[in-house]
DNA sequence: TTAATAAGTGAGCAAGTGTTCACATATTAA
DNA sequence: TTAATATGTGAACACTTGCTCACTTATTAA
């Protein structure tokens, strides 16, 4: 006599969200997406000074930011004031967060 | 007059958040932990049937889930029973379900 | 127009990752 | 002891990833 075993979790399901923690895996990523949160909006060269990599790097990962639907800016003359686009994972951040402090 | 910008999260903290991302940021594992809270406590032998991956390639990341003290095991016989090592991991995950279902 | 500022792109490359293959260990049954 | 079952390990390898370098685009100022 063998137990069922739950699989509720869509195959698909779990692959996106595996796609989504892999987004915030990064220590560069995740230090621009946290600066973003704490200051609500910040134009590329903030954060290049808050996340202390070069700009070509923080670009590259403001587009993975983008592209994965975590970040938006808005267009203000020649800058761009990016921000996080669902407070979701500003709350997923901290959660984990206080999750690692009792470790 | 440029505002001051808020750092508050250390370096160290947000490097443990994109390791702790990262480990659950890849198919096989987090298959591997949704298999486990949902079902309790699982044997390799079901993990490799839910998961649906070699025995080899489930062992190399449940040792790596081990390492990072996501999962813990019970030894019973020559069976193995693994389980969740912290409950927080779960609402994690299900929020981030959750948050990905409003896409 | 020309120069300066803000931001982005693409190729190249070193480093990291997840799987497979062959082999190893541990426990129980015959 | 021998065989069978349950699980783990390490090297090899293809694939992915994040950075840097050189160059480009867009906007504003001179």
């Amino acid at each position: 006599m063998s137990k069922v075993l739950k699989n509720d979790h869509t195959e698909e399901t779990l692959f996106e969200v595996a796609e989504f923690f892999k987004v915030l895996g990064d220590p560069t990523r995740i230090k621009i997406v946290s600066a973003l949160f704490e200051n609500g909006e910040l134009c590329v060269n903030d954060i290049v000074n808050l996340v202390d990599v070069t700009r070509t790097a923080v670009s590259h990962q403001l587009r993975i930011l983008k592209d994965k639907r975590i970040i938006s800016y808005r267009k203000e003359g020649q800058m761009k004031f990016y921000h996080l686009d669902d407070a979701h994972v500003e709350v997923i951040v901290l959660l984990t967060i206080t999750h690692l402090s009792h470790h």
